[in-house]
DNA sequence: CTGTATCCGATATGATACTG
DNA sequence: CAGTATCATATCGGATACAG
């Protein structure tokens, strides 16, 4: 499958292009606080995610190096993925991010605007 | 237009839902270089995108204070395209990313593997 | 010049059912 | 438990034509 769009000399979009899925930074987030989670666990922890884009996310994660699988072959199977180091160290850039959300969004909502965070979901 | 989805407790997600389209970064990223830049001066440097496409992304940008549109009713029209205070600072923010990017990258040729801005583009 | 309108095909997502 | 297969739907991007 071929990309939306390639070379625009923008080396951060490819990043993104990995990240960019709904539910991804979250998968990031919920990884970065536990030793590993089970495909399950993620699972519960996400209830509006259905199981094949959950599927999805994490290969791609795990195809770009972000995201560790370990295939346990017991009955029933048990599968943990964890971060790698790359994955951990993508968590602590897109903190700044979480940080300049959650500073514009208390801004907005002091000057009772229509929060950035909630601009897309206004449309 | 309702979004993909909502309310997973991660701020940065709608920020990342802001920048996440394609051209977006780029499009950032070519104004945090210039005072301001025309929608003709834009289209030229993005050749691959659309009329459509570039529309579509100014405007999110715009309804989500990042970017300034100057409207001049000149005869033909001139718009101006700049960097909210706003804008800059996500721009700022995702230096950090792209810097991640470009490390990575140079790790991955070193090691003559796929390099990870490009495992979207070989799938 | 700076867009808008429209149609269309590609892609992504969601729901459901099913399996090793 | 941890997915896969399939189908239906929705959204997105691209191309073209056109307008104030």
């Amino acid at each position: 499958m071929a990309p939306k769009h390639e070379s625009n000399q923008c080396p951060m979009e490819s990043i993104l292009g990995q990240i960019m899925g709904p539910w991804t930074p979250y998968i990031l987030w919920l990884l970065s606080n536990e030793e590993s989670l089970r495909f399950g666990q993620l699972s519960a922890l996400i209830p509006d995610i259905s199981a094949k884009v959950l599927t999805d996310r994490l290969r791609k994660l795990e195809a770009s190096g972000l995201v560790h699988r370990d295939y346990q072959p017991t009955v029933p199977p048990t599968v943990y993925y964890s971060l790698t180091d790359r994955g951990a160290e993508l968590h602590e850039v897109l903190q700044g991010l979480n940080e300049v959300a959650l500073r514009w969004d208390a801004e907005d909502r002091k000057k009772r605007l229509i929060p950035v965070t909630e601009i897309i979901a206004a449309e």
